[in-house]
DNA sequence: GGAAAAATGACAACTTGGTTGTCATGAATG
DNA sequence: CATTCATGACAACCAAGTTGTCATTTTTCC
């Protein structure tokens, strides 16, 4: 993270911070749906749902891992996770193959394709990104990362199911 | 937004800014369906559903407006936002008065009701927000929020019907 | 001013992300 | 061993949001 300080970098008192946050989370809204709509455009072109892409996104960086676990990672019920890998292994882009820790709960890999499948809309995605020209400086990303992992940090406790 | 320079202020170059830019989102997500599913669990309590919160924000911002201009604010469909106002107005949040630039479609405004729904979300809202606590500076929130806008500024062409 | 084009309201069908419920079975735990 | 918990499979359901269509009103433009 950040460990070279910044002039204005007093923590800020809960209250004013709440405040903030609150147009913070004004912005997350939008960009959500907005970009949600354009993958959506998108994904006839791909095949890819947004659920299936997420798993694959998943799987990519965790490696082989069962549906349950899945589900825990990202907060989604187990049910949907589960329908989401079924989608993917009937597209082919994902397998799964025995568990040696667990007989009847396999872990899901992903397939060449899959994988194949995956890069591709991670580059549309980035070329995408590309385009957020200016002067968005190093520091500031990793602020914005910061701010929202501190953010999702609180709604941990939700549990699904 | 940031006037004094930070250390590590350079522009980054579009390659990296498009790398960290996908991190930043694989964050949006998580958060905003957490969010959503906190807040509908919540909703009960309020009657409000997420679209008329939305709604009732949008007029609590702007001031009154008719549903085709909030459709275009949000880049939702103009049915949809249609839909949302008409249930929020069954439920006497909002109420219709005539427009002195268009007679047929009316100017859409918040009732004491729909006001007063709307400060106690608010509220609610900041008090939960209000504990995220730790050292986040007024600076990561700026930056955050600079972050954010550029992404959405992005997608705004998005058209929508 | 009048004709064509665009905007609006109303209503309906549909898609998709996501949850909840249930049941049978296999795994963990006392 | 008995019980409880986790998993897969399947189904019903919900909410957000879109797309399509039609009639009417407004705007634009010749």
């Amino acid at each position: 993270m950040t460990d070279a300080r910044t002039p204005h970098d007093a923590p800020l008192a809960p209250d004013e911070l709440a405040d903030r946050l609150t147009q913070v989370f004004a912005l997350v809204g939008p960009l959500y749906r907005r970009v949600h709509r354009k993958v959506e455009q998108a994904a006839p072109l791909e095949g890819l749902s947004a659920g299936v892409r997420a798993v694959l996104d998943l799987l990519r960086e965790h490696g082989p891992m069962t549906v349950p676990q899945m589900g825990r990672a990202q907060a989604l019920s187990r049910q949907f996770v589960q329908r989401m890998v079924n989608e993917a292994a009937a597209q082919g882009l994902v397998e799964a193959i025995p568990n040696p820790a667990h007989q009847r709960s396999s872990l899901i890999r992903l397939t060449d394709a899959g994988g194949a499948a995956i890069t591709a809309v991670l580059a549309r995605e980035r070329a995408l990104l590309r385009q957020v020209g200016g002067d968005l400086s190093r520091a500031d990303v990793d602020a914005c990362t910061k701010v929202l992992a501190r953010m999702l940090a609180l709604f941990d406790d939700v549990d699904v199911n």
